[in-house]
DNA sequence: TTGTAGGCGTTATCAG
DNA sequence: CTGATAACGCCTACAA
């Protein structure tokens, strides 16, 4: 291993020279330090990440706690956050252990933050982990005990039903996972039950299109059991993206065109690439969004300044051709 | 920060034998040892990673390269590679950056070993990455600059249609990713029509499912049209579980039974939690064989012991009453 | 502008 | 068995 001493050596320099001209000190003439930045390089020189924290008691790090690989749920959210880390200058980690293993491994590591992705729907832990590193949740627990950042659903399913209500609709239904496993599904449940109440004084049945699963083949199967039994709707919101394509896929057997025939607004967090065969109207917290709420928060916890206990972040709405304005 | 020297103070030590003491050495006597440890628990001690690997050069970590969060591809593994080396007293860390940039970040935390989920099908650095940390790949790149473990998919086809075949099947269907785009997906490919080969004389014209993707839908649908062009097959290789999942789908819906009007063999890790409605046979190197020869390369590398350079697990067959023997 | 010295928390090597 | 003490690689006053 390569370090400061034998750079210094090689630059006939001292090593507290070597340092400071590696951080880049104005204390430092510019031709020694290009000299000593020239040698670095070419010894292959990578600074002890051990070292350095040891006494600047950080580490440039942030960790992420994610225990649940499997599902990728995240996987969009936490790419954009690692860039953007990157940018400010900090490696992301991500633990795949139990909670209270992750941070307890960060905590070791010494890392300057960590962003724990709580297990949509599950509890998180219920006494407050002992750390010394201060702690974000996307997504909130039961109990929060940290400061917590997440989208609200509710509304996000709402707004796509006014929204449809509003042009005209008034046959509207909902497709997704009403199995009452996951907490985060049955707010859009509500949300659209809810939005409907407000908008029509009269009760009206809600049609709901229960989903078995939030795959596509589940989408299309729900989908397609419901154009089978005869039933029909002008308008048709979805509560995810794999459903919605699904749903495409049923419509299209049944020959029925989007927008003409059946209006469609997807839930989801707009994904960067669209890859919906035909455009399709979306509801949610954009990812940038989400992101950069979760980088920023970060940051500023890093740098000890205050952030708000809890952000719960409004969905926008994407309305294009796949709606159909009735009149 | 609780420190051995706040530990010892409270002790009434010398802040060696504190550490003696913590690493659990028998040159420390049993209740002095106790005392200490007590101590430190009541303090909530948590050893500092950055000066113990200071010191020690190694910090019972190991580094996973994992560039492709999105394709949960490898989820399985990874937890369970994870808690191997657990057991084993190491801690998984996983950076989703750039291959280049994630071998760097480790090789500053100073890991002891990485691990590099080579993405499948693409092909890795050209150049050996410098790191003074020993890498082993799992998936073979097109030049192997490191010790790699990999599975033989083409076998796997291969011993699926032998075993087909000799059970009395002339009229075998493959179905899987054909597109091309996946090096590994052609291999299964040219398992399949190697296999047919190899046990009947003459050319018989292969029977190739094609599907679109490798998602359940993707089977769904190309079973379906394979279904309605009126052709038949008496057994079905499949190039993977989801795709099994929509052959499954598509076969009940034209009412054909498993295995009396088609057996039925499925490529596959041999998942932990067997999933099907119906039972299938599998065949592939299953998880628990790939983890455990991952983790003891791994374990090798960093006591220094010899690794081969390639490391190629061969298949296994799981036949059950998926499979039909004809007369 | 450069060099010297002290210390970050731990481990390891010696003396006691 | 226990306690000093010297590293480990780096940063940061402070001195030159």
């Amino acid at each position: 291993m390569v370090t400061i001493k034998d750079i210094a050596k090689a630059a006939g320099v001292s090593y507290s020279t070597v340092s400071k001209a590696l951080r880049d000190s104005p204390l430092v003439k510019p031709p020694t330090k290009k000299k000593i930045v020239n040698i670095a390089n070419e010894l292959g020189y990578q600074p002890n990440v051990a070292a350095r924290s040891l006494v600047s008691k950080k580490s440039d790090t942030v960790g992420v706690v994610w225990p649940t690989v499997e599902r990728a749920a995240h996987a969009a959210l936490i790419t954009k956050i690692n860039d953007q880390l990157e940018n400010h200058g900090y490696t992301t980690l991500l633990s795949i252990n139990k909670v209270e293993a992750a941070i307890n491994t960060f905590n070791r590591l010494q890392v300057d933050a960590i962003l724990m992705f709580n297990d949509q729907g599950q509890d998180g832990p219920d006494t407050p982990l002992p750390s010394n590193v201060p702690i974000l949740s996307y997504g909130i627990a039961k109990n929060p005990l940290y400061p917590t950042v997440d989208v609200n659903r509710r509304d996000a399913i709402k707004l796509a039903v006014h929204t449809l209500v509003d042009i005209g609709h008034k046959n509207i239904a909902f497709i997704g996972d009403m199995s009452q496993r996951d907490q985060l599904q049955d707010e859009k449940v509500s949300g659209f039950t809810e939005g409907m109440k407000e908008r029509f004084q009269e009760a009206t049945a809600d049609v709901l299109i229960p989903a078995s699963g939030l795959e596509l083949y589940d989408g299309y199967l729900a989908m397609k059991k419901f154009l089978q039994a005869g039933k029909t709707t002008t308008a048709v919101v979805s509560g995810s993206y794999d459903l919605t394509r699904g749903v495409i896929r049923a419509l299209n057997e049944y020959n029925l065109s989007i927008p003409k025939d059946v209006s469609i607004i997807s839930y989801d967090n707009i994904p960067q690439t669209n890859t919906f065969e035909v455009p399709i109207s979306l509801v949610g917290v954009p990812n940038d969004v989400i992101t950069s709420t979760i980088t920023d928060a970060l940051l500023n916890m890093i740098n000890k300044k205050q952030v708000p206990q809890s952000i719960v972040l409004e969905p926008e709405i994407k309305l294009n051709e796949s709606c159909l304005a009735l009149e």
